[in-house]
RNA sequence: GGCGGCGUAGCCAAGCGGUCUAAGGCGAAGGUCUGCAAAACCUUUAUUCGUCGGUUCGAAUCCGACCGCCGCCUCCA
């Protein structure tokens, strides 16, 4: 298995520190407010790597944290004049909601920045304590003179950073580009008593220090979007290798961003859809499938007409899962000629190919026709040959990629019952067609497809379906 | 100004030295099945990969120049 890492520009063979077991660390929202869909992107990808690490049998321990303190929770707070607390609380219910929306498998652990102060503190310590840090007034900063090979990950120089236009300018610093680790706090804002008097934890030390209580110094995976490599990852590279010397993360993965009209999906740009409200019109599955036909790491242009897109495309794929389900129960027949272990093989090699989910889907697609063509021969096959392919549905698209759709219409016993009076319906309206009384058969599916159900009828038989 | 990325059919998007007369999805046209409908299937829809050169027996894939687009260098997934 490949994976591009971002810190050695090249796709490398993953080779886990301490196989079966992998470490992975994404950097989670900011809870200010409610994410958008191009943040959607980044931890719904994040997802499907960590659901593919667990299907290839690796033990994932995935984290991902919350920054519930930052200037813009403060910033809303004071507008809202509420605590900061109100502010993420709010927030961070919302993000949950909305991972579970997205049909997001639960981390492992979500560590939140105000419940690691003190291992903030520590790590600060040992900065200061190495003379990599320095305090100013309340303020503590990051020497990134002392770190010898600070712009590793970004491939930024800090000559050509400091020439640069807009870096801040704050005379407290040593260096332009040092950064804040720990901030006095001013009047209002939350705050914590340290070392270096009251104030808050900057936001860049908070993941150096959660990641590495709950993964250890070095670890195998991190993962964010791509505008984190610089300065946020350069500086927990910075924050973690300067104060243990040892390698802080072996892959580094960065997520392409989420355009609209050609331009980066973001808060500060205003062009920016909510998850949620994008669920209201849109399934979950939908949302998955269209950033599974683009890889990761590549820029993806949002628009109308790529969703309907997806959404014909998931279509298909459900139709075609309600069909197999269907005929699972009553085909009897041959097991047709196909070998489903060849599919297996190409989605793995896809996916083994640096996550190449859109080549994973392809295969999918590839089954699904090829299937439909067998189904469309005329001839019964066998319940077991359809279970089959759906377990590989199940396996693959379901539980790696989250764009299968819970076709189960039967599930409890009442809905048992539904069953077997849809067939009673079915059974009637077949009389009716076999006396050509097709005024009354066509009555029979209109009103169906009214409660939600459509009925078809098929060379081998009438199949209804659910409206999903 | 520095650093990085991208440009493949009507749209989206894989492919990254030979199996490419280039996957897959959407769309479009015609057809099959059907009482009709729906679903599905079949056929067609890029001899060509931004442009121009070069390397090579061979290039969408490597190199160079140019054109166009985007991102990072400030909070941002």
């Amino acid at each position: 298995m490949k994976i591009y890492n971002t810190l050695t520009k090249q796709k490398e063979e993953f080779v886990p520190l301490n196989p079966p077991n992998v470490g992975i660390y994404v950097c989670g929202p900011t809870v200010y407010d409610y994410f958008h869909i191009g943040n959607a992107r980044s931890f719904i990808m994040a997802d499907i790597i960590q659901r593919y690490l667990r299907y290839k049998g690796y033990k994932v321990k995935f984290v991902m944290n919350l920054t519930d303190v930052d200037d813009k929770i403060i910033k809303k707070a004071n507008e809202e004049g509420v605590d900061a607390k109100v502010i993420a609380e709010r927030f961070s219910k919302a993000f949950f909601e909305d991972i579970e929306k997205l049909k997001i498998k639960k981390a492992d652990i979500y560590p939140k920045a105000t419940e690691h102060i003190g291992e903030i503190e520590d790590l600060i310590k040992k900065l200061e304590k190495k003379g990599i840090a320095y305090k100013v007034n309340g303020d503590v900063f990051y020497d990134v003179r002392k770190f010898k090979e600070y712009g590793k990950l970004s491939g930024k120089k800090i000559d050509e950073l400091e020439s640069g236009a807009r870096v801040e300018i704050n005379e407290k610093k040593h260096n332009p580009l040092d950064f804040a680790l720990w901030k006095n706090a001013k009047p209002g804002e939350p705050h914590w008593s340290s070392p270096w008097g009251e104030g808050r934890p900057g936001w860049h030390i908070e993941c150096s220090a959660m990641s590495m209580k709950h993964l250890g110094e070095t670890f195998d995976i991190h993962a964010g979007g791509h505008d984190l490599i610089f300065p946020h990852h350069e500086n927990e590279i910075a924050q973690s290798e300067g104060a243990n010397d040892k390698p802080f993360v072996k892959y580094w993965i960065h997520f392409g961003f989420l355009n609209i009209k050609n331009e980066k999906m973001s808060k500060s740009l205003g062009n920016f859809f909510t998850a949620r409200e994008f669920l209201q019109k849109y399934s979950a599955e939908v949302i998955r499938l269209l950033f599974s036909q683009t890889h990761y790491a590549s820029p993806l242009n949002f628009s109308d007409e790529i969703l309907n897109s997806a959404q014909k495309g998931l279509e298909k794929i459900t139709n075609f899962v309600q069909e197999i389900s269907f005929r699972e129960n009553i085909d009897e027949g041959s097991y047709p000629d196909i070998d489903l272990q060849k599919y297996y093989t190409r989605f793995e090699e896809a996916m083994d190919d640096d996550f190449n989910t859109p080549k994973a889907v392809a295969v999918i697609f590839d089954l699904i026709k090829d299937v439909n063509k067998i189904m469309n021969g005329g001839e019964k096959h066998s319940g077991k040959f359809y279970s089959d392919v759906k377990k590989f549905l199940d396996k693959t698209a379901g539980n790696v990629l989250g764009i299968i759709k819970n076709v189960n219409i039967t599930k409890n016993d009442s809905s048992k019952e539904i069953d077997s009076l849809l067939n009673l319906i079915v059974e009637i309206r077949q009389e009716a067609k076999n006396k050509k009384a097709y005024d009354l058969a066509d009555l029979i599916r209109e009103k169906l497809s009214k409660l939600g159900y459509f009925i078809q009828d098929t060379k081998t038989g009438t199949t209804i379906k659910k409206k999903l």
